[in-house]
DNA sequence: TAAATGTACACCAAAAAAGTATACATTGGA
DNA sequence: TCCAATGTATACTTTTTTGGTGTACATTTA
């Protein structure tokens, strides 16, 4: 991978409307999450089209959350803003790495690799936006459940 | 992180060199990792000045590992070349991200972050390019240590 | 002493990340 | 009804990172 700022952006504003529930317009969701309001509306854009987050047009227009806080992962919004996660460049693409060498180590750098991806996405999968936003959940009992 | 196809490139040339146990050419080394010779040296010569690798120069010069096979981690090589592992940006630097702002989730991300990526180091740590190499040792022997 | 090596350091180009600009579409309320 | 407040679409720009090259030089050994 390499986890974006962009992706760091978008977690800020999915946790925001988490905690808010109700209707929030760009702008406030800029300021609130100190980004330039340009660039969240291009954030936003990704959520919307992820189907995370619905929008509203018009005046009193805004975004909000499409499902529950506990449905969305960071996994799903990070996948959402930057692609598949992969924490090397050669376990995706069809990229020529030590996986193509014709010596045996090649071939278990690969699949070293592969298990620790597997490992992350999976913790990352175990993280919700409610419990992220909850009062009585504390990242201690987060990484206690990985 | 992200680790870079030069990290990549830097686990085969490490591993071959552990193979052959004697000193190879930097053109050999080139050749056999599929590496054109220039990018070759200039990733030999962050593997010597990081320690890992010996040169020796003029005639029949070349490069072998300075150390023991099962004293080189891939975490070694990896931070070697690409600098600190860090899974997010936001890890690293004392760079404006989630941990900034005022929110309790803000600083949540930023420690499950914390977690996944101690994990992911540790695991790089347990892998040796004694057992990359060991025709005795598969990858799921690897994987089943983590 | 010349050929085979590695060293030093600067440069370059492509890709990715981060952010901005412009013009437009929709909606709600005065 | 129409205009101000919103989101939409698309393309552009800048900065950083990655991946790689070029040139000139130093050392060693046959």
């Amino acid at each position: 991978m390499r986890i974006t700022q962009e992706a760091d952006y978008a977690i800020r504003i999915v946790c925001l409307l988490a905690e808010r529930g109700e209707t929030v317009d760009a702008n406030t969701i800029a300021e609130l999450c100190c980004i330039t309001q340009r660039f969240a509306l291009k954030i936003l854009r990704k959520l919307v089209l992820g189907k995370l987050v619905c929008s509203f047009k018009g005046a009193n227009g805004g975004y909000r959350l499409s499902g529950e806080p506990s449905e969305i992962t960071l996994k799903q919004i990070i996948e959402l803003i930057d692609g598949e996660i992969v924490i090397s460049r050669c376990l995706s693409e069809d990229h020529l790495c030590s996986k193509s060498g014709e010596n045996k180590s090649a071939c278990v750098v690969h699949c070293v690799f592969e298990a620790i991806n597997r490992d992350v996405v999976k913790k990352l999968e175990k993280v919700t936006a409610a419990s992220l936003v909850s009062p009585d959940v504390t990242a201690e009992d987060i990484v206690k459940n990985f």
